[in-house]
DNA sequence: CTGCGGTCGACTGTCGACAATACCGCGGTG
DNA sequence: CACCGCGGTATTGTCGACAGTCGACCGCAG
């Protein structure tokens, strides 16, 4: 074992990440309102770890400061979709591209696990996970710190989308499983085999291919 | 008067972009720690809202958190400078389109007084500052919140990029201004005009062109 | 019954304080 | 002379407290 010492521990942190399992998992509503005294106390911790990890989840979209200051859940609309849509079908593509470019076998791991896993799964939410979990690891594949900052932004909407549109996804995801599988495996290959260019249209046309079907199961 | 009562102060706000113009104008290079109680001391104010000013400042990669917990002010290499351009790429063709997509009247004045500003510029850090304001401009134009959460981080390492290599920029910006007050007005006429495809390629053309620039100034 | 003012509770923004920890320089020791 | 331990200092992470403010609720006058 390499013995990596861990850093110190910053509760802000851990608040942020289970904050925003809370919020997919629909612990809090879309449009709820996430007051800090009560986070803290049902987290046990005071209220200023709290507040930072509500900043951190504000930079990045996953809940928003009324006029007021206080922080609530946003609520997704079906233009907000297709706007967060547009962003990937923007980013992730060049991911794609670095990715192959890059060649980490770090991340190709992590990848090839990702896709047995996505082979194996069973729920259509843990299905959902594993699909955005590839997508990220891409991002992260492709080496560029900020491309991951930008990447934190969509991530976070698209977590906040599942969680809002969860019966929708379900069902989406149950049927395009194979198609969304065969997607991932052929994008993983091409960035393995070092094809910046197909891995960029690869990227694009798997994201494209949802903004088609999308409008077929029009939202809410 | 309209009267339009004003939000409540956050002094996080305030200390977070009062922090960002100190770290462009080189109050901080590259490398510096920006201690809390330090901040706290040179603005009069308790660390509370220092250390939230510098969260948000870290997502959006304007300070980095080492393994202890300083931020500090991360130094940029040419590598970074090419990276930040490939996902200006990815990006801002798509805020152009929607900007020419939605023709929002409001973002066109700015825009336009920019352009007036940018004729009439003379100093070259002046020049700078106007050219990234142009391009947030075209950001805020497209209307997507979540593009401008991602831009918001595009935005900050420009900025960071700018502080840290501004004899070089200073230059290429005297050089480039008639280029760069062209290519503008072209955009800002297109997407004015409602040309979604054109004012995508426009801004493309404009960045990399950037792009071709840039090796003949190697950095540092 | 309706509209108004006053009061109560809750929440945010900010502050100062405390424990824990890592760095720096110094003195002692082999 | 080199090395190790040690205290002082600075800094972070966290906590509890306080003021200001806003919304909700209630009683009262018209």
């Amino acid at each position: 074992m390499p013995l990596t010492p861990l850093r110190r521990v910053n509760l802000a942190h851990d608040i942020s990440a289970q904050l925003s399992q809370a919020i997919v998992a629909g612990d809090f509503p879309a449009g709820a309102v996430l007051s800090e005294p009560m986070l803290a106390k049902r987290l046990g911790v005071s209220r200023a770890p709290v507040r930072e990890a509500l900043i951190e989840l504000e930079t990045r979209g996953m809940v928003e400061f009324d006029e007021r200051g206080r922080s609530r859940v946003p609520s997704l609309t079906h233009d907000d979709l297709v706007d967060i849509l547009g962003i990937r079908i923007a980013l992730e593509p060049l991911a794609a591209s670095l990715a192959a470019r890059r060649a980490d076998p770090l991340a190709f791991i992590d990848l090839e696990r990702n896709l047995d896993a996505m082979r194996a799964a069973r729920t259509p939410t843990e299905l959902a996970r594993l699909d955005t979990a590839f997508h990220s690891g891409i991002v992260r594949a492709s080496g560029s710190r900020r491309l991951h900052l930008c990447w934190n932004v969509v991530e976070h909407q698209v977590d906040l989308w599942l969680a809002q549109m969860q019966s929708r996804v379900d069902a989406l995801c149950h049927q395009l499983r194979d198609t969304t599988v065969a997607a991932h495996a052929a994008m993983f290959e091409t960035i393995r085999s070092g094809d910046p260019l197909r891995a960029e249209d690869l990227a694009r046309k798997h994201l494209t291919d949802w903004l088609d079907v999308l409008p077929g199961a029009p939202v809410v």
